[in-house]
DNA sequence: CTTGACCCTGAAGCTACTTCAGGCTTTTCA
DNA sequence: TGAAAAGCCTGAAGTAGCTTCAGGGTCAAG
């Protein structure tokens, strides 16, 4: 299988998958005669099993470390709890971040509802005088 | 006021300072006869400008856009609007996608309550199952 | 035999910074 | 007075996770 059908089968674009094997992500396929890639089917699961992680929002570093633990089949799969474990809490964390956003950004456009001129903007207004009060925070 | 007591009184690291210099976010400061920037009240003012719109998750383009907005008086602030609505729109998106993550982190993590094996680990099969069902529906 | 589809490499671009190397200027203190 | 320390300067490279580009080779069909 050439690199222009893993990426057809998988949706990952084929300097996607030249990239993930400079990262070591992905094994070194074999060659043809023209020096074309040539992919098994080890090569199709071990990418869909990347694009999974990342779909769980992992970093190429977390995936590179699960790969470890998955081809490590004597250890222990603490590392993989832990690493659950802090993802979900780092995914909890950003959703009140956004939370607290979207307060911050319904707020400041509700102050517009109908389109003016930029000198009586009570958005831009707004903006400039909380980045004030921002800094007598600081 | 030197680049220095700009960046304590800030809270924004030097770099970041001549940074955003470079991007043409700050203007260009007066310097000393030893080669020092000399920043004004003024830079004060737009450097908080941009860390409060950016602590509002914009990106540096978008800021470039409000600070020509700001600075156009006679302009209508239909463009302020138009990015806080999208942006109100992104963070909305992004929320629901946070959180079908946590859902999918939530019932992998409860796969594997005790540490275990890896070659028995019910995460790692089920991340390897997981990815293959994705397969299935690409 | 040439056109078009497919593939190759290495380098650069993207965002928003941070870090580094190497070298001035100014202040402080002995 | 002189030297160390603190502060500042520039330009380049590094970070993540790709994407894009330039310039070229390979292969099947017409």
């Amino acid at each position: 299988m050439q690199i222009g059908e893993l990426a057809r089968s998988t949706g990952v674009k084929i300097e996607t998958i030249r990239y993930y094997e400079r990262e070591h992500l992905l094994p070194v396929p074999q060659r043809t005669d023209g020096n074309y890639r040539l992919y098994s089917p080890r090569h199709v699961e071990q990418l869909r099993f990347i694009r999974y992680c990342r779909s769980l929002d992992m970093s190429l570093e977390e995936v590179r470390i699960l790969i470890e633990a998955r081809d490590a089949p004597a250890g222990s799969c603490r590392t993989v709890n832990a690493l659950l474990d802090e993802k979900m809490a780092e995914v909890d964390a950003r959703v009140d971040e956004l939370r607290q956003l979207q307060h911050q950004l319904r707020n400041l456009r509700g102050l517009c509802p109908q389109p003016d001129e930029v000198k009586t903007c009570a958005i831009l207004m707004e903006l400039n005088r909380s980045a004030r009060i921002v800094k007598a925070q600081i």
